[in-house]
DNA sequence: GTTTATACATACATATACGAATGTAAACAC
DNA sequence: GTGTTTACATTCGTATATGTATGTATAAAC
């Protein structure tokens, strides 16, 4: 077949990658082959070999799609001085994640394949450390926000910002799991902001 | 090879599914072939076949020796009405639930294969559901405790039950999947008995 | 306009997995 | 003590997956 022009082979690349998803979510990372991918995506395998050296790789760059921009979101809500209520602002960020769940497809489904679709062993426990320093991070910004609201006289005093961050990233953690085990919706996902308002009011005062 | 009695049967039998154990945390579920459980065991292929269908069956008699204890405990610990204050029955229940996993290798182990090692599709998706129903058991139960905790006094009046059990689930969802997770121990492992009591810390008064 | 590198498709070699079929020796039933 | 069933081991056919090697037409570089 013909050669394509680069803004060609870049529609492929990205065809690949969502073809991937769609197979990953039905038949899981392991049992989904190059073979699976690439006729999903309409091509050869000799295409997908060409983009990418392994199904490791594709995995990588749908998960990319998706953490990225959660890091910076995370930057964006609590990490900015907007002089708002640091309380509000949590809320604000895990609501929003949980909106994103909801509007966005993509997104939804990369969760639940890393989530339920995805075995952490060999080249993929990369990844699981990847998550661990997410979390991480998560925790610190967390912190570092409900100090903030300790400092404002927000938070019970008995109340520490090192527990309260991990008591809600924890919180948070389950029903992110939850969400996407509950597929059919009616035990967390119509209930999700609901949720994470009563968790927030457990803290208020 | 000659023929073994019932009792040498029946520990074939167990062997098998403790091999499987040990090979589906090292290579994951999907990636496991009959024959690597087989090998593992000691045994041949044949053997494997004779006494279980598919890798599937073998999962599910491994899934079966952590999750059938887990609700009797569950029912002994938060159920029985033995006049103890409810929220230390609950804290109680958390903490046992750790501590099981930090003294049975066997159980962290399966619950390492379940949350990390597994792929819910197609056959396994029937897990799944399982799971969402233990998971409503749980919350059942939990809600069932904090009443009589709010009947005692020991809630704060604006803390309604419902909502404390569902905080309280999701929390232990992620501590649980942060446990387990944290292989080298330092971020959840060594902290998580200190971060349940945190936990019900903020619950009280 | 020729050359070269690109973006794939096709073909091949190798490995691995599954399930069933068959074989077999000893335990158990009688 | 003979027949039958059990608890496996062995063998076989088939299917599927991987990675690479090779082919090829065209876009891009010059």
């Amino acid at each position: 077949m013909a050669r394509k022009t680069k803004e060609d082979a870049e529609l492929t690349r990205k065809s690949i990658i969502i073809a991937a998803r769609e197979v990953f979510l039905i038949r899981g990372v392991s049992r989904t082959t190059m073979e699976h991918i690439a006729t999903q995506a309409g091509v050869t395998r000799g295409a997908v070999y060409w983009h990418f050296k392994n199904k490791t790789e594709i995995f990588q760059a749908m998960r990319e799609q998706v953490f990225l921009p959660l890091i910076d979101r995370m930057d964006d809500t609590l990490l900015v001085d907007n002089s708002q209520n640091p309380l509000v602002q949590i809320e604000n960020f895990l609501c929003g994640t949980i909106q994103l769940l909801n509007n966005s497809l993509e997104t939804r489904q990369i969760y639940e394949i890393m989530m339920i679709k995805c075995e952490y062993v060999t080249e993929f426990s990369v990844v699981l450390q990847e998550i661990l320093l997410t979390c991480s991070g998560i925790e610190e910004k967390l912190r570092f926000t409900y100090e903030k609201a300790k400092e404002q006289g927000l938070l019970h005093p008995s109340h520490e910002p090192a527990q309260l961050a991990i008591d809600t990233q924890l919180f948070f953690i389950g029903l992110l799991h939850m969400w996407v085990k509950d597929s059919d919706g009616s035990h967390f996902r119509n209930r999700a902001i609901k949720l994470i308002k009563a968790h927030m009011s457990l803290i208020i005062r």
